[in-house]
DNA sequence: CTTGACCTTCAACTAGGTTGAAGGTTTAGG
DNA sequence: CCTAAACCTTCAACCTAGTTGAAGGTCAAG
């Protein structure tokens, strides 16, 4: 009942979803472990190495660091039950994300401060006004 | 009244706050001119250049590419008014701002989910439970 | 036996810088 | 005068997360 190596990098790539190179990349980086391969040297993956690539996908859209996700792929591949870090690192990850939405905010708040000071110069002078300063005029803060 | 040169790169950036590193970044990468140099090869500045780089690093804390810098910064040294750039660059880095904002929130959103899912789990084994399949077992989407 | 699809490795590119090595300059103090 | 610190120079490597392309090997079909 030998199954593993039933296919090539092309099919495991399509079926998780991924790119082939991407593949490659989490392998010579450490985050996949180096698959089988055929006697020309192509990579053989079996299913449970495809479940793997779909869980680095599944990670990487939730936009989760390759270098937390190698954490986890490692205890799973040593048998361990990666669930500690898991729970740490979608915390860490879900405060991240947080932090990154208020900077947005308050960089779209700006945005739209200079929108509007743009309109007011353009009302001021409308013939061709001057908007050139409103960047380089408001230093405050950030 | 040749005021021209009056401080090297590191009070210059020190006055700009920004690195002196990313001046000359700036610099090779064509974003800023190049200044004047002294006799031993220093690289000079004036109160103009100053205020160059101090406009750079404005636009760069409201997160604008280099690129679109660098367009805005050619027509000023040209001496034309970049005006018309500089109202289409705000509003592009708006649009993009708030694409990103909502896509981050999407991933909020699905971090939450995530972590109450992970508490489901803790409440149905409270001793030791294995979170660990919450994130492969949902590829929905994304 | 050739064509095309697939695979291999390695290197370069993306954005926006930072960090460090190896070496030259300037300035203040002794 | 000499030296040590602080400053400057250029060039190269590193960061994330891959993608793209070159040069070449393998394999099935026609």
């Amino acid at each position: 009942m030998d199954m593993e190596g039933e296919m090539r990098i092309g099919e495991a790539a399509a079926r998780a979803g991924v790119e082939a190179s991407a593949i490659r990349f989490y392998e010579g980086n450490g985050v996949l472990p180096a698959p089988e391969r055929s006697e020309s040297g192509y990579r053989l993956y079996g299913e449970d190495q495809v479940d793997l690539i779909r869980f680095v996908k599944r990670a990487r859209s939730l936009e989760i660091p390759l270098d937390d996700i190698r954490q986890i792929v490692e205890l799973r591949i040593g048998g361990q039950a990666p669930c500690a870090v898991v729970r740490t690192v979608i915390a860490r990850q879900a405060a991240a994300i947080d932090a990154r939405i208020a900077e947005l905010e308050d960089l779209r708040r700006e945005m739209t401060r200079l929108q509007r000071l743009a309109e007011q110069v353009a009302d001021d002078w409308p013939d061709g006004a001057c908007v050139c300063h409103i960047v380089e005029s408001n230093n405050s803060a950030h």
